[in-house]
DNA sequence: CTCCGCATACTTGTATACAAGTAATACAAG
DNA sequence: CTTGTATTACTTGTATACAAGTATGCGGAG
């Protein structure tokens, strides 16, 4: 059965671009089970489109490593890859505190009140223990840092490497149980940029992203048929 | 007029996936120039297939920014963004000497033999200044680098970002002079790997990644169509 | 000569029909 | 019961038809 969790379509954007967006938020967010398998006439038929926007959304999708499209068999959602999660890390390593380094000399102040922003909300649903809300907070706080300094194509790529990684922080939203060392660094970071401290900037940022998750081995265990065997 | 250098098409690709390597070429190697149109049902004529692999080709291209698709409008290849050659080369200056470094911890042996006879062949054609040649080992010189210490997909966001800085070297293939330096660098980066000397493979890939094009300016004065305006 | 309006020939977006290949199942033979 | 085979119902890949919007050029009015 295909349970998906629908929003209201936009006109303004495309079938293609609408049915992307949906599927992707689905599989990042578990909706859509990994390993799960997708029929493209079952997503035209529930979503009363054609297949045409439906394929080129899947494609797509298939080209960032999110589906395994396996011509005449079938299409299905990708197993989690610990090498591609080990990746990811790998090059967020590099580039956030470089980037948090280069907000240091030149942030635009929209952004930066923006992230300022983020801070409030983040501490304000630590208190409630809103995981789902701080889940999509602290994503848009790292997009919101990269945009303020000109880097949006690099976000783009950092958050498409990392989508295997979210889904594990999904497996673990509840039990991720440090979101106010988290929030406190973002915090940290954001004072620092407003300081023009590039190197305060980097060194926390750096902490921040090699901050590593706890239990993965006992994920991989709990939920075995999720992840990809190495 | 549409003028296309076809490779012979592969029957174990797609009609997409085909489309899509050919056109990719075409657009690097300046074959399609920044700013010329494109349409579906011309280049379905000229290839003998439908429009559907197109699009998804097209899709895909558009989705890195080598095409420009305005809908009912036309489909165009993109001018040369220099805001986006600067953030492919942030990226580069982060994650280049980071993977050098690593790989003088962990590097697949195949790979290092392989980079060695790019070494090889490089001097070869530097010799006789063959420039087209030259460009595609440059290229593959960096993507062995890449693959031999697992960071494939790494390399793939690595070469998509980079393809307008590939397209504004094309312009300057001939007075790209500097072909002797490159390949010292390379040959040093090769030796520093075997010889495992993270500080050394590091510290030279910083200064290979930081070599500018000397004469910039002059070639967006020169081929000033080519360019979008900032 | 200038400017406005409409017809027309494009463009890409979407829908649908057909082709080709895979997997599973029912069924018959041993 | 087991095994091999053929049918059938799927899958994605490709081709084509239609829809909707845009630019261009021609012709007439002012």
């Amino acid at each position: 059965m295909l349970d998906l969790e629908l929003s209201k379509p936009d006109p303004r954007q495309s079938a293609r671009d609408y049915v992307y967006d949906m599927l992707r938020d689905n599989i990042i967010r578990l909706k859509l089970k990994p390993g799960q398998p997708l029929s493209e006439n079952e997503l035209a038929a529930k979503l009363r489109i054609s297949r045409t926007p439906i394929r080129e959304a899947l494609a797509r999708l298939s080209q960032e490593q999110l589906l395994e499209v396996l011509p005449q068999r079938g299409t299905y959602v990708s197993l989690i890859d610990l090498d591609q999660v080990e990746e990811a890390r790998f090059v967020r390593e590099q580039l956030e505190p470089a980037v948090a380094r280069a907000a240091c000399e030149r942030f635009a102040s929209d952004h930066l009140v923006q992230l300022e922003m983020n801070v409030l909300l983040f501490e304000k649903f630590v208190g409630e223990k809103n995981y789902a809300k701080l889940f999509g907070l602290d994503i848009q706080f790292h997009e919101t840092l990269f945009a303020g300094g000109g880097k949006e194509r690099t976000w783009k790529i950092v958050n498409a490497m990392n989508a295997h990684l979210s889904r594990i922080r999904m497996l673990s939203l509840a039990s991720e149980f440090n979101w106010s060392t988290i929030v406190a660094q973002h915090r940290a970071i954001v004072e620092a940029i407003s300081g023009r401290n590039p190197d305060e900037a980097e060194r926390i940022m750096k902490e921040h992203v090699t901050l590593i998750l706890q239990d993965q081995e006992a994920l991989v265990r709990k939920f075995e048929g999720f992840f990809k065997p190495r």
